[in-house]
DNA sequence: CGTCTATTGCGAGCTGGTCGCAAGTAGTCT
DNA sequence: AGACTACTTGCGACCAGCTCGCAATAGACG
């Protein structure tokens, strides 16, 4: 549902930004309305919270954050927002090993790797993977999804240590 | 799949086969002694079925089939006996997506897709995901480790469709 | 300002997986 | 073969992450 696009609907005055990149210089409020959705306070403080964080965030993590602005949301209307800004392309949300899964805005397309021995996560430079997709779409007909899932593996200081 | 068992191991004599790789020609009961673990009822059937499904499966789905050797085999005891193979090296669990996780012999190296739209398990080819590691571990120092998590995306059957 | 519908808060519930414990059994030693 | 001991099992309770149903609330729009 809620196929409309963003683009195409000016909603007031703004000269809408083409990307959601823009992100930290448009309100959370404008954003969602400029996808033609509720800007209600809880998803204001939700989105605002998320784009404040800056990276890939777990779900109750995200309601604390957002319980800061909004004490009374509850974790259910966290996870519903994050249905919502996924279905509209805001956020995608990815899915790391063992743990909850983690948001993030959509315009961060780095692949997403999580430690195995310490948890960190790290936010891997693209340009490998794209390599990656079109090697695999050529082999096998799979089109790769990054962004949907985080890989795994040993950083950089847990290596060394 | 397909990574085909390299026959002509002598069943019972066994002289110890120097790899997880000849599990479909060897007992699963031999193959948990040759680990040093204790060769129970619930372990050999939950192998068995593991080594005689060929492919990622997850728990459910392996306590079922193996079920139908030892009925009254419990759910807890198929985790817990995952839990040990795990660490004996001769499984791995792969994370797919939002569903469980799955569970496949460790000799099969390739890396595991999960189609978005018809869910279909898809094992791809690991020359290229080598070559990804290499890269990865050059820019970033994080070393995946595949086969610990699946990636996801769409199928070329969901593709064409 | 009033209406109407999307959204919220709340608690119950579902799924995947783990844990503690008493009973059972594999492996070992004699 | 029989006894012993420690590892395993089955079972139910429990936990985390997430979803759902429903009554109450509150945006959006005329």
């Amino acid at each position: 549902m809620r196929r409309d696009a963003p683009q195409g609907t000016q909603p007031d005055a703004g000269p809408p930004p083409f990307e959601v990149e823009v992100a930290t210089s448009i309100s959370a409020e404008q954003l969602l309305r400029q996808y033609g959705c509720r800007a209600t306070k809880p998803r204001i403080a939700v989105l605002d919270a998320l784009i404040a964080h800056d990276g890939p965030i777990d779900a109750i993590a995200l309601t604390d954050l957002a319980q800061a602005d909004e004490p009374s949301i509850h974790e259910a209307t966290v996870y519903r927002t994050i249905g919502v800004l996924s279905e509209l392309g805001i956020v995608n949300h990815v899915h790391a090993g063992h743990g909850p899964s983690l948001v993030r805005l959509s315009d961060n397309s780095d692949l997403v790797a999580v430690c195995q021995d310490c948890g960190a996560i790290v936010d891997l430079p693209g340009k490998a993977i794209r390599r990656l997709i079109s090697d695999m779409q050529r082999a096998t007909g799979f089109i790769l999804e990054p962004g949907h899932f985080a890989l795994e593996g040993v950083c950089a200081n847990c290596t060394t240590s």
